[in-house]
RNA sequence: GGAAGGGUGGCCGAGUGGUCGAUGGCGACAGUCUUGAAAACUGUUAACCCCUUACGGGGUUCGAGGGUUCGAAUCCCUCCCCUUCCGCCA
């Protein structure tokens, strides 16, 4: 949860940020909610206090006075029952409301309503530009046998796809090639669990929020149904399980940063968006991505030089490949609630004529650690919340729709980037 | 899925209704001793919440949730997880 004393100290600052970030709630009635908890939380633990004395002395006691004490104790309890009542309804209410609250921006993020408001900060390359006229991706795709939609959507509906023969090869060229980079730079693999719990949702961040975006594994429509509700839910981004893996625990100050690089299919349930970019890769339910988590100590000096170090390492992915980017500063309004400063990344794609988004870099400062309780002790031995940061290394196959583009020919085979051919049995052409 | 046994503090492990937040051991930290270290000895050693400038005080927590009781780690119910054996299966 946010450092309730900042909010406390400062809820202007917090009513500002919510506005900023499109997030609704009321700090003041919040506080007042907090009050109120508190209040209640005294008059409860009083009675307990009064309890424990005299249950203490019980035993010692003899006859009527044993007796009084008894029956005293009784009275005593009924009232400690309906406070402990009106305490956990406050409770839940303090809790649902305490999860809202925004973590603050950094003060050089740019204040925006959408994603309308992001600020380009840097291109690399030039838009690539043809002899001929260009094919788009699904076209080339089908064109050689690396993609049926058709029958992918038959079986599993809209915005699904198989990949097949080359198309598969390609994909799987290039998640390993980003692996292996990563590797040799000294990160650490994960292979996370694809499912997980409603806890570890609301630890990262996406609960509440999220919850019509993530797919849930069972839906028992009813009590007799013999679909099983298993309470779990799809990973959107290896994000949440690898997160989450030191979840309560606390780690030494000599063992950050942690890097570790999560491979993983994500499950996208993409509500909201009927009818937008549904033509090609570009938005789909499940994808293969390599994510870069870090965990490190709470410093942001050093948070935002690990910040640019796994922004490199995409970029550097990038550049072998030989794809035009862009980075944007992503503004208040399109970086969600939990994080402080995130920038995108967007490789030029021919067919849209434009740039898509294809990574998503973020600091959250303490925000996820302080849900998911990920602390180390500092040099004082003080326990202290770390700090986290995420990157998508690659996203495959929507980076295949500008490696594709990019890379065909006029008569529509497709060159294979240098850096992947090894990958490819050593092929240099699909054609 | 069936059967049995378990889930206690950083770890191991004792504890079956009342001065138990919890014996003991290990580990860690501090001190004594030592040129230094080790050994030995002595002491300290949980998290979270509330009140407090602070000192300090109080509360909660023995897998989770409910119940019985004046009082629950201990009794009852439900659920989760782990171990072993059997069955099934990639």
């Amino acid at each position: 949860m946010i450092d309730l004393d900042l909010v406390r100290q400062d809820p202007a600052l917090f009513q500002k940020v919510c506005g900023q970030k499109n997030i609704t709630i009321d700090i003041k009635k919040f506080l007042k909610v907090d009050e109120e908890r508190k209040e209640i939380i005294k008059e409860v633990q009083e009675m307990q206090t009064k309890r424990n004395a005299v249950s203490k002395e019980v035993p010692t006691m003899k006859g009527a006075e044993k007796a009084k004490a008894i029956e005293d104790m009784k009275v005593l309890g009924e009232s400690l029952k309906k406070g402990e009542e009106k305490l956990s309804a406050i409770e839940i209410e303090w809790n649902e409301m305490q999860l809202l609250l925004p973590s603050i921006p950094l003060p050089s993020v740019p204040v925006g309503k959408d994603d309308k408001g992001n600020v380009e900060c840097r291109r690399e390359g030039e838009p690539t530009t043809f002899a001929f006229e260009p094919k788009d991706h699904m076209t080339l795709l089908k064109m050689h046998g690396m993609v049926d939609t058709e029958r992918a959507v038959k079986i599993a509906g809209a915005r699904s796809y198989f990949l097949t023969g080359k198309g598969a090869e390609l994909h799987l060229a290039i998640l390993r090639y980003t692996m292996d980079s990563l590797i040799k730079k000294g990160w650490n693999l994960f292979l996370p669990p694809l499912m997980a719990s409603r806890p570890y949702f609301t630890g990262t961040g996406f609960f509440p929020g999220s919850e019509e975006q993530i797919y849930a594994v069972g839906n028992k429509t009813s009590a007799d149904s013999p679909v099983q509700d298993d309470e779990l839910n799809l990973i959107g981004t290896s994000e949440v399980s690898v997160m989450s893996f030191h979840a309560d625990e606390t780690l030494a100050l000599s063992d950050l940063p942690r890097k570790y690089a999560g491979y993983s299919t994500c499950f996208r349930r993409e509500a909201g968006t009927y009818g937008k970019d549904t033509h090609g890769l570009y938005r789909i339910h499940q994808f293969e991505k390599v994510e870069q988590v870090v965990l490190c100590e709470a410093d942001q000096n050093k948070a935002l030089a690990l910040f640019e170090e796994i922004r490199q390492n995409a970029e550097d992915v990038l550049k072998a490949l030989n794809l035009p980017y862009r980075i944007l500063d992503v503004c208040t309004g399109d970086m969600g609630r939990g994080k402080i400063f995130m920038q995108d990344i967007e490789t030029w794609m021919p067919s849209r004529n434009s740039y898509g988004e294809t990574h998503s870099c973020s600091y959250l400062g303490d925000f996820q650690c302080r849900r998911l309780s990920i602390k180390y002790k500092d040099s004082d031995g003080k326990k202290q919340f770390c700090h986290s940061l995420n990157n998508t290394c690659i996203a495959s196959p929507r980076i295949l729709i500008p490696i594709i583009e990019t890379y065909q020919n006029k008569d529509g085979s497709i060159r294979i980037p240098d850096v992947l051919q090894e990958y490819m049995g050593g092929n240099k052409v699909i054609a």
